[in-house]
DNA sequence: AAAATTTTCGAATTGATTGGTCGATTATTC
DNA sequence: GAATAATCGACCAATCAATTCGAAAATTTT
């Protein structure tokens, strides 16, 4: 290899497909070796153990999905079809990170106290991105209620009402069928044709 | 439970969706035991193994797959919209089946018959459909060029260049992507607008 | 209502799997 | 060609996971 980091980055990438498949639980080192086309006592020269390459691929996807929703903000200025986009964009990253997340959970793993924090900063951002669709969203007469503070409410209470809760999603969801119903209540129900 | 048949049912179709999503090799009898809110033992009792349960699994999956196919042929009849939707079945079922099927092979289990049987079988039927797909595509002018067995062979030929051997597909692929990528070939390449 | 039977389950067993180590070997650099 | 960096195969201890088994619940039969 030509640099530590460059490698460091391959095995994060390569692991990062397989933990999101699979779960920290059932994915193995002799699988992610195998992947990467090493031995496995290799992958040990640049990552501590198992649990640190899982860290790396939650931070770096983290990272990912950060910029991808900070495009997404930008993108909700223009009206229906953005905001599908952008709640595709969302629920897609959401499927992959709570991948990660559940993992975690599964296992009686010593919880990880930086995952909590990213997730509770994740959601307050989240959180701040609905508002701020909602806005524009009344502000372009494209939703069909008055007040956006009801609407922010009655997209939550309509997501959880269909097992999705609105910041984490449970990794047994179909996230195909679960978009296209949530994307009916959005955009049939809530707004305006 | 109400009889032994009705049981052995949940099982298939509860360790089936385990199957499908993580393999013969990641599923483990505790998961599907949990799934049913059973004891693991219990299971036992209406199955001798853990390869009965995927045998009967396999078999199972591949009789609804036959229906579906069944029903898929005769949507044949009317031109694109019907085609798209046809490959759209197919290449879902597919990646079900194939599912199953890789986690198979995945381990060094002594190779079950059957299920190569099952395969060539349904490898001889989807020919046959694809065939009387072309034809009746050149009878009523859908497709580009003159000779029926010519495009079947071009068709087949370009989706093996897309990594996707027509009767077969490896379980890493991203049927969303693979799927639009056929799409688009068969529909914008081969096929007149 | 107790005996017989069917169904469920917790605990134990046993073989396999797996994260991780280590010393040796091979490439690369100086 | 020594010194260092990177790779690897073989190995280990701990855990896991399929299966068994006997006994406890349910249920049915008498």
């Amino acid at each position: 290899m030509i640099n530590k980091e460059e490698f460091r980055k391959r095995v994060i990438i390569t692991a990062g497909q397989i933990f999101s498949r699979y779960g920290f639980r059932k994915t193995t080192m002799d699988e992610i070796a195998r992947e990467l086309k090493m031995g496995k006592s290799s992958i040990y020269y640049y990552f501590e153990s198992k649990e640190e390459i899982f860290e790396a691929v939650v931070l770096y996807e983290a990272n990912i999905l950060r910029n991808e929703l900070t495009t997404a903000i930008k993108s909700v200025e223009s009206p229906v079809d953005k905001m599908k986009n952008y709640v595709f964009v969302r629920m897609k990253a959401f499927e992959k990170l709570s991948n990660y997340y559940n993992a975690i959970f599964d296992k009686n793993l010593d919880h990880f106290d930086f995952i909590e924090n990213i997730r509770t900063r994740y959601d307050r951002e989240e959180l701040a991105i609905l508002r701020l669709l909602i806005w524009h969203g009344t502000r372009k007469k494209v939703f069909n209620v008055e007040k956006s503070e009801y609407t922010a409410l009655a997209i939550q209470t309509t997501l959880k009402g269909l097992e999705v809760p609105l910041f984490w999603m449970k990794k047994e969801v179909n996230i195909e069928n679960r978009l296209n119903a949530i994307l009916d209540v959005l955009f049939n129900g809530i707004l305006k044709k």
